[in-house]
DNA sequence: GCAAAAGTGTTGTAATTACACCCATGG
DNA sequence: CCATGGGTGTAATTACAACACTTTTGC
């Protein structure tokens, strides 16, 4: 549990875990426990940790993966954003592992405060991620971005922010493939942007358009069964 | 003199100030008093304020102006960032207005913690800006981004990278004009897009390019006294 | 052989870059 | 009338979008 003194006060990490699957982008949003709630992956910053290191470690708690794409894109910080109200249904919710933890209501008024986050987001393949549940989470699972469940504080704000940043760095960073396995065809790298900069693109054009960056190498071909033309597969290069 | 409880602790602002002069980009730095560094206007959060409040009151306590175009860039917060040892100095400069001020040393203990720093932008027209000093501060003056004098903590990165957002951002939200007076030449315009973007452009191509955005009046034209043809003067459009 | 999906080449158009010329101004 | 800097038009180049055709695969 959280106790006062070892986390800076009033600053949060709250992370937008982004997956690609069957042409779309997923978020991984744990539900609360014994509320209607769901909530992003969030945490606290160690006095001892980077924010870099703690929004890792947060994310290493409901991932369990490691190696993943991180990166900060705004820091939230209005009044109205926190909510005593919720705070206070937690601690009611989870009382008894508070009082077997041996601490009182004084530990936790400060969960009551306002809070600053620092959004970050992180995107990951979706097929090597086994989400985790923690202590306070009744379901951790994949919500598509266009069919979000209800969610706490202004988190879907988050979420929205996240992918407009997302979508404004597609072009310039090439952080697209993070999303994706390690090998791909280019197909699903068409459908990937597609999704993201919800536009169509023409195949083949498209295909040059990336094969141009100078950024992929082309694998052996993928047999899948179809009774169409093997596709190539295709890896990032590794960089020298 | 800032007093624990009122502010949101172990977290900053720090604002990159930018002006626009003579070719060069400059940057607002004060100067600390009976010290030989330098550091950006910076300042804390009060429980009251929203995070754009907090940051406009640190530029209105240095420029004197409003209407001030702002914008968050990152968060700076590893371990190293922050620097008792020049908490501890500044404290000792200042003992006699504390002692005055009736606070004792642990009024300030505080003060010497980790800090987390959140980065902010300004952008303004140089010559409406009369620089003013804070009680700490010796002098408040405008220094060419590529001649900074010694910065305290991790300072220059902060100014870095508010320069390269800059840069990215520049030609997706023609945020630059930020920077130019009321009216300008379509030369004026030139030099700090060259300026910024560090590129040369051709004159007549860039001025297609200005002028096909669809966001510029043209108005009379300015008699400069040269011994050449007067440039017109466009100012921002009105959007209705 | 056919449908489906992938690979590749070729054309046409739009945007960008480069070059050229003319005009106003003060000394 | 000349040097300087500003305005504007046009040609050349390049990048991008659109179209067409061929190949591979399983049934």
């Amino acid at each position: 549990m959280f106790q006062k003194g070892d986390y800076i006060e009033q600053v949060s990490i709250d992370c937008v875990i982004l997956g690609f699957h069957n042409k779309q982008l997923k978020v991984l949003l744990p539900k609360l426990k014994a509320l209607n709630i769901w909530t992003l992956p969030g945490g606290f910053i160690r006095q001892t940790d980077s924010l870099e290191e703690a929004a890792l470690r947060i994310l290493a708690d409901r991932t369990a993966i490691r190696d993943i794409y991180l990166e900060q894109f705004m820091v939230f910080g209005s009044l109205e954003r926190s909510s005593p109200k919720l705070m206070k249904s937690l601690e009611e919710i989870h009382k008894e592992s508070i009082a077997e933890a041996g601490l009182v209501e004084a530990d936790f008024a400060w969960l009551q405060r306002r809070f600053i986050s620092i959004g970050y987001y992180a995107l990951v393949d979706i097929h090597k991620v086994v989400p985790l549940c923690s202590e306070l989470d009744e379901t951790c699972e994949w919500y598509d971005i266009n069919e979000l469940p209800p969610l706490a504080f202004d988190h879907a704000d988050i979420v929205t922010k996240a992918i407009e940043h997302i979508r404004l760095m597609l072009n310039h960073k090439l952080i697209g493939f993070n999303l994706l396995p390690e090998t791909f065809t280019m197909k699903e790298v068409q459908d990937l942007y597609e999704t993201i900069l919800d536009r169509p693109f023409r195949r083949n054009n498209f295909q040059k358009m990336i094969l141009d960056l100078d950024i992929l190498e082309r694998l052996e071909k993928k047999f899948t069964g179809a009774a169409n033309k093997a596709p190539f597969l295709y890896r990032f290069k590794k960089m020298s």
